[in-house]
DNA sequence: AGTCTAATTGACCCCAAGGTCAAATATTAA
DNA sequence: TTAATATTTGACCTTGGGGTCAATTAGACT
């Protein structure tokens, strides 16, 4: 029934090397950095992970379903869902100085999975279409209760956020002004 | 003096080999891929470029000083400048529908060498400021010509486009829909 | 205590990557 | 013709990557 137990929190595993593939990328991120991360053998995560693969899929899985779990259930309670929803990205303007400028792992993913692994590419995809829907949701809500002066149709408006979002994410790791970014930021939520 | 004669012309050699950097992305185009585009044995490549590198940097070189020296002279020289530049994100519209949807080099590169290689990365920061500054002396003399409606300094205006084209450089590669592509970019564009 | 089970360890395998180099080759100058 | 020079060729080297596995170990159950 029960053998040796285990030395590791498979949670706690899967938010150090998420956090390892964030920072560096998938491809750069090695099998040795993430054993020395998460203080393992090789054998203990083959043993549990089939393969590097699986690994990045189950700790981004756990990431995104737990964080967008959160955002939206969060802004569904808030009672200012607008605020808060601004709040994302002005909260970039100081996350961008932080000391590893690493943007957001699903545009990242994006773009280094397109042409390499469909897969991959997908379970990005179906993450930032989740992020996607959670913006339409909210922001339909918010013109029902009149709190949005906008009439542009919420699915724009969110695609519109999404982008937005996509390009700060790059964008943020050209420019470090904190002033010009809280502008650009300003301009591109003035839809709303 | 004079050896053996080249067998291939150096700035062909560049386009093709960057052509595949930008369709694969850096790490993931290996040496013996670019050889056979190309028609070269190993040793003639560094014979001239002593590394992947070098060529890799030669080759965006190449690229973007061209496609920026065409882009600010045929800006200049333009009696619609603006409608020109609109069209270069709506030529997008149907570019993202092409075969391989690689978005732009410069922002792959930027995604892909943040913290990996900084070389490089403040080589595609570069560029992308020149395309910036392009875009900040079209602005900037369409505001003083009167073309241009809006009296935001063009500063802003050109950060945002500049944002916008790192954004829909993600997004093209998640959405395929031209129709909501076309809306979105009417938006962004309101601006100017 | 002894047995069963499952996790752990780390040496090991295989391969593909970037890069090197001596020998062969094609041109120009004398 | 021959010497000098520069390019080409492709076998070879080294390194580091993902992944495997037999032996060991730590608990649970009888």
């Amino acid at each position: 029934m029960a053998g040796r137990p285990r030395i590791f929190d498979q949670g706690e595993l899967l938010s150090k090397t998420i956090a390892l593939f964030w920072k560096n990328g998938y491809e750069a991120t090695t099998t040795n950095d993430l054993l020395k991360e998460v203080n393992l053998n090789k054998g203990s995560l083959y043993n549990v992970f089939k393969s590097k693969k699986e690994l990045f899929k189950a700790g981004l899985n756990q990431m995104e379903q737990t964080g967008l779990d959160r955002l939206e259930e969060s802004l569904e309670k808030s009672t200012q869902p607008i605020e808060d929803l601004k709040a994302l990205f002005y909260d970039m303007v100081d996350a961008s100085f932080d000391e590893d400028c690493k943007g957001c792992i699903l545009g990242n993913s994006i773009v280094e999975f397109t042409g390499k692994d469909d897969e991959l590419k997908e379970l990005a995809v179906l993450y930032l279409k989740r992020f996607e829907s959670i913006l339409i949701k909210t922001l339909q809500s918010a013109q029902e209760k009149g709190i949005i002066k906008s009439t542009l149709p919420p699915s724009l408006l969110s695609r519109h956020l999404i982008n937005f979002w996509n390009g700060i994410n790059v964008t943020r790791r050209v420019y470090a002004d904190k002033k010009e970014m809280k502008d650009l930021i300003d301009l591109n939520l003035s839809f709303i």
